[in-house]
DNA sequence: TCACAATCCTAGCATCGCTAGACATTCGAG
DNA sequence: CTCGAATGTCTAGCGATGCTAGGATTGTGA
């Protein structure tokens, strides 16, 4: 019956409504106050509908951090393909040190509190397509090392000053001289 | 009188006490299983004489925090002075990585846990001087460029790795050409 | 119309961090 | 030596958490 399509269609729209709401409340009051009891009563349905979505709190914050992450793909798409040739480097740190005070919260959700989410070989597409975007970035100056591992490295350079920012663990006036030293320590060969 | 100071001895005794036994649950069982019953009935006291020395749960993790930020400074400086000269970079991050792996849950209290620290420039002297072993080993680095910042930069880059590696988002083969990548971006001027 | 299936909610369990107030112990002044 | 006061500790409980069992309600298809 159609009925069937509808029921499976208003079931998808209320999952990406309780995904919308935990991370507004997160962005707002931050993850501990995202209580179950909280989301319910915002989306207006009792606590075991949550249930009947995802396994706990936990996979509704890896689904955020899943939303998250293919935003922070095409955040660094639009960087890289608006930025001059040779510039690529430095609109894609820009953009990741952007993304992580512009969204903390979701940052938080991807990087530390996402438990849920697999890596590696049989990791999601969305997960492959971050890093083919680093990889875009970062390849082409690797040189003659392994373009991969470089990537990697020069991934954790910008994460490492985005996670100790967020932390307060950096001076803060000390912001701009940081980023010129990692681009030049990876712009060029 | 003297019974003051045997007070105050034993008091401080029990606060490491504390400290150490909260350190090995969460080392043995991860930060969530540190509960405040678990941890009272482990040093065999009621609950709340850990709240009479400290303000909370998450003071314990501070104090966890601040503790295993003095290991890892002795730590850096153990692996500087045992370097050769010109290796000290290459011992500092292997030391960096080690100690993350090797104390997860350590590294995590200090890094992502810890919300009562303060930073800047009344940070607890613990603090200054751990950066202190990282500018020792960067600041001669650092050529013409800022010595503090290009040591926030080359300690991002480590911690990145390091963060990065502990959420399992990053290739295990490529660990060792990370390393060397690592290295040489940042040994030569 | 009616039996059945899917959907949703009320109510409750175990556990959490934290605290008030009672109890016990030790101290110091007279 | 005595006895009130101060200190230290514990029992019991509060509010809130994540999660779930079982009943009520709704809608479906014969």
């Amino acid at each position: 019956m159609a009925t069937q399509q509808r029921r499976e269609r208003e079931r998808a729209q209320r999952e990406t409504l309780i995904v919308n709401a935990a991370r507004e409340m997160a962005e707002a009051d931050g993850w501990p106050s995202v209580t179950i009891r909280k989301l319910a009563e915002r989306i207006e349905y009792s606590q075991p509908v949550l249930y009947s979505h995802f396994a706990g709190r936990g996979a509704i914050i890896d689904a955020v951090a899943l939303q998250g992450i293919a935003e922070l793909t095409a955040v660094f798409k639009a960087a890289r393909t608006a930025a001059e040739p040779g510039d690529e480097l430095a609109a894609l740190a820009q953009a990741y040190l952007d993304f992580a005070t512009a969204n903390p919260a979701l940052f938080e959700a991807i990087f530390t509190l996402a438990e849920g989410l697999t890596f590696g070989v049989d990791a999601p597409e969305v997960l492959k397509a971050a890093f083919a975007e680093l990889y875009a970035v970062f390849a082409p100056l690797a040189g003659d090392r392994d373009p991969d591992a470089f990537t990697e490295v020069g991934w954790a350079a910008i994460h490492g000053l985005a996670v100790l920012n967020r932390g307060g663990r950096l001076r803060p006036d000390l912001l701009e001289q940081r980023l010129s030293i990692l681009l030049e320590r990876f712009a060029r060969p």
